[in-house]
DNA sequence: CGTGAAGTTGAGTATGCTCAACGGTGGTGG
DNA sequence: CCACCACCGTTGAGCATACTCAACTTCACG
């Protein structure tokens, strides 16, 4: 079905793993509290705890935050940049699971262990929490824990959401959901209208759709031709009918 | 690509609602909670707890728990029987998001607000717990927050397995993967062997796969003619081959 | 302006779906 | 207890959707 041979090289060719951890000086968190408060659903007292514990990450486009079924260390949340989270299968087919935004967690782990691996889609700063920290911070501030319990809940029905889309609709279908969904999350923080910025590939938008490249390509094309969507860049499309969109996004065309 | 008609009628038709309530009197409790504790992986402690507000619900075959997008008051957990969770489309595809068996807990909610709907597979019985009395037993027994999230994380790492599955796995990986995971199952609840029991029709099994029912048919005789499996009945399987089933599930055959 | 990666388009094909017929099985009522 | 019936499962034939392979174009970056 895909047996993607350059797959296997991108296995074996990860790129560099350092990453530059900065931890936070009093002038940083002044103006650091501000943005991510503004986009994360916690309210502003949580924010404030959790900046407490936290550091800076700073990651390099395409580079790789942490591993799937590594021993999970540390809570992350997204600061400025997109990332993504993938499980790879032995031949190189990939799924990607999520795309995250500013505002955004990513590590909460079962069995203290990673899920997934997370990688940076272009460059990108976050948020860095230790366990360790978190659960004496939880000690202190127990109402923290329903917070993180909502994280994951959310993911959760982020996650069954995409079942469906993988198990059950048709390309267009895929792709005219994907767009609405980023358009929403994009309302959501506050950007306004129907133009959207697509940070990652074709090939990031088919692993995360379970389609090939040229499938999510002759998609958008098809869509360009229909007057629903419009592409003054490749990755800066302008929703022109997003209710049409929204229609064959339900299965309803 | 799947617009199944079959499918606009099961919209329509449900099976009656009227669930059977009961409260739990002081002897049912007793023979009660040693078998959900058995089951669970909550501790018997946490059990004895929740069972202080638990009362218990009776389900028919195929008998409706709840509904998608119905506001969550309850959190469940099974006792015996098999469930069911999925989610619909306006033209009635559906996918299956998980199947549930005694001691998984269903109904943990976003925005409460349920994700998916819950019915019965075959006869079900199933314990009840208010969210209200939850949040007061919460109050006294903080802890028990953190087996609740650990119980959503749970749920998240196998929704994300099932998005590779879906994403990227092809029709004999599907069925094989589906197989080694109820095994898996099975020996976690104490079932030893290489026999499984599976509860769920075809259709059923095809709604979790992201397939048709013919083709879950077609692969259950391809691994039988391949020595892989053997079925005493339809829904009596022997994994034959253990090992071989989970390298064609890993994507390595 | 050159080079390599990313994206698009085309042609042919494979996997798995649809439609259809048939066979088995379990549940119900006579 | 047996017979019937509806539902479930299996098998076959043909086909559609989306994949693969390949060539070409565009874009980003040095």
């Amino acid at each position: 079905m895909h047996l993607d041979v350059k797959g296997l090289a991108k296995l074996h060719d990860p790129v560099a793993r350092e990453t530059r951890v900065i931890d936070l000086g009093a002038p940083c968190k002044v103006c650091a509290i501000r943005h991510a408060a503004s986009e994360s659903q916690l309210s502003e007292e949580d924010e404030t705890h959790l900046l407490s514990i936290a550091s800076n990450v700073q990651l390099a486009s395409g580079q790789l935050l942490f591993a799937e079924s590594e021993a999970a260390e540390h809570l992350y949340s997204v600061v400025e940049g997109t990332m993504r989270l993938y499980k790879m299968m032995p031949d190189g087919r990939r799924q990607i699971t999520g795309f995250l935004f500013p505002g955004d967690f990513l590590g909460l782990a079962d069995d203290n262990v990673y899920a997934y691996s997370a990688e940076a889609v272009g460059r990108c700063s976050l948020y860095r929490y230790s366990f360790v920290q978190l659960r004496q911070l939880i000690g202190r501030y127990p109402e923290m824990e329903h917070k993180l319990c909502a994280i994951a809940r959310h993911e959760l029905a982020e996650a069954q959401d995409q079942l469906l889309l993988l198990g059950r609709k048709t390309a267009r279908e895929r792709v005219a959901s994907f767009l609405v969904m980023l358009l929403e999350r994009a309302a959501r923080h506050g950007q306004e209208g129907d133009r959207l910025t697509m940070p990652m590939t074709r090939e990031d938008i088919a692993d995360y759709l379970g389609m090939a490249t040229e499938t999510i390509s002759r998609t958008f094309t098809e869509f360009r031709s229909q007057g629903l969507i419009a592409t003054d860049h490749v990755k800066d499309v302008t929703l022109l009918d997003r209710d049409e969109l929204e229609t064959i996004a339900s299965g309803l065309d």
